[in-house]
DNA sequence: TACATAGTTAACCAGATGGTTAAACATTCG
DNA sequence: CGAATGTTTAACCATCTGGTTAACTATGTA
């Protein structure tokens, strides 16, 4: 069982659940960096980019560094990897339908059931 | 590259955002499985236990069946699977620094720069 | 200085989210 | 039937989200 902390994972889920999010993240992992830039394939406004630049930054997904008037974004997928440690621990329900299927059987049998290995 | 479908992924991804609904699944994944024993450990009504397990059905995160008056559901993980693959994308960005390190001296070089291998 | 560029902040809006309570529905049981 | 149980639906509310435009800050450049 992994430690978790619920509010980063909030925060990282749900920085994930926007597509345009993912987009920018997929694009800062090609090196994109500055917003103009990342702005440029999503067909929206600046502000609405720098929005989700924020969230993503409060995710910890990536670190800003300014340059003068440019600020530089890096991607840093730390939260990833404790988001792909909690999702983990359910590969077993994806691996095999065992226990889909162990599952299946008792209910046919219907009423209740203690399963749990 | 793995395909995504972003509708898909923007549900998952959003389901999982909130901690009870995480909390939830992992009930489900010990056994647990009608609505009101879902509910309990959860301070908070019932209705609001139902939307909760709405939203991870709509996600594809639970199957529901019904016995009688009685709904008993079922983790479903497929949907963890495609969101693990998405976020394993990232996976080389958090295994070795190298990629931040490489970045960051070129940074200190400061201007631009096209890196990607 | 004045203008252009990079980006954020502010104010606003429509719609979603997460919760509530009250009522309804569906099923089981005495 | 009538009452209890399991669950959803309806109506409501406060807050969050994702977008907009307009205005502002900050930096670079002629």
């Amino acid at each position: 069982m992994v430690k978790h902390s619920s509010a980063a994972l909030n925060r990282v889920f749900a920085a994930l659940a926007d597509p345009t999010r993912r987009r920018i993240l997929s694009h800062l992992a090609r090196g994109d960096k500055c917003v103009t830039h990342l702005a440029r394939p999503h067909d929206m406004s600046l502000p609405a980019v720098s929005k989700h630049l924020r969230i993503l930054e409060r995710a910890g997904l990536l670190r800003r560094r300014r340059y003068g008037r440019v600020h530089e974004m890096q991607l840093e997928a730390k939260p990833l990897k404790q988001a792909a440690q909690w999702v983990e621990e359910y590969r077993k329900f994806w691996e095999g339908s065992l226990d889909r299927l162990a599952d299946y059987l008792q209910k046919t049998t219907r009423q209740s059931s203690k399963k749990k290995t």
